[in-house]
DNA sequence: TTTAGTACCTTGTATTGCAAGGTATTTGAA
DNA sequence: TTCAAATACCTTGCAATACAAGGTACTAAA
C-alpha cells in the first residue's frame, strides 16, 4: 500500500543531499577512515548514502584539495583507500559549520511561526 | 580573488536545497502566502532562494496535491497567487518534522565523534 | 507615455544522487 | 583445485532539480 509514502521518502533523500559532503568531513575530521566504513557510519546515523554516490563524491573532494588519500593492506580482503582530511579541508569545515548552524537556525525560526 | 569562498558557498547552497519543499511547507503551514512573499521570507532567515527554483516547485507542490491556490487583488500591481497547504500538505509535513529531526539528530551525533 | 515597482512564469544548462553493472582480492568450504 | 561469499574499489547512464537569464503583464506615478 503506502500510499504517499514516496513524497516523504524523495524528500528526505532530498535533505541528505544537502549535508553529504559536510558529514563526510566531520567524519575523517576525527580519523582517516576509507570508503566503505564512511558509508556504515553514516548509514549508523540514518544518513544513508549510495556507493554510486560515495565514491564519486570522495574523489570530487580529493581534486578540490579537501582530502588525499593513502592505500593501506586489509586483514581481509582487498587493500582499503584511506581518506585523509587536508588543512584545506578544515578550514572549509569551519564554514560548514556555520553554515549548518545558520540553516538549523533558520528552520526553527520558520517553525516558531517567522 | 575570493580564493576558495566557492567551495563553502556552493556547499551552502546545496545545504539549502534539501530544506527548500520542507520550509515551504513550514511557511504555508502558519498561513497562507503568495510566491514574492514566500521567497522574501526564506531570505530573512539566509535561506536564499532564486524565483526560477520557487515557482517550478510550489507548480510541483501542487501537482502533488500538497497545496492549492486563490487567485487575490493586489492593493498594487498584479494580482497575486496565494497558495494554500491542503490536509495531504499537512499530514507529510509531520513527515518532514521527524525527517528533519532525524537529520539534525544524526549530524550532532557525527559531531560529537560518533 | 514612459518608468519603476511588483508579480507571474519558462527555457536551457549544469550538477549530482543513485541504480545497476563491473573488476579485483581474500578466505574458506567442497 | 575450484567455487562461493565477503569485501572493496569504481563507472555509466538516467533522472531530478536549482538557477541564471529572459520574458510577459498589471498598476501607479512622474
Amino acid at each position: 500500500m503506502e500510499s504517499n509514502t514516496g513524497i516523504i521518502e524523495n524528500n528526505k533523500t532530498q535533505m541528505r543531499r544537502g549535508v553529504l559532503e559536510y558529514s563526510i568531513l566531520l567524519i575523517l575530521a576525527a580519523g582517516d577512515e576509507y570508503a566503505s566504513s564512511i558509508i556504515r557510519k553514516l548509514k549508523e546515523v540514518n544518513i544513508i548514502v549510495a556507493e554510486g554516490t560515495a565514491y564519486p563524491l570522495l574523489i570530487r573532494l580529493k581534486k578540490l584539495g579537501l582530502l588525499t588519500y593513502r592505500w593501506e593492506e586489509s586483514p581481509q580482503g582487498p587493500p582499503r583507500k584511506y581518506y585523509m582530511i587536508t588543512d584545506l579541508g578544515r578550514e572549509q569545515l569551519t564554514g560548514l559549520d556555520n553554515a549548518w548552524d545558520e540553516l538549523a537556525k533558520g528552520i526553527e525560526t520558520i517553525r516558531k511561526g517567522l
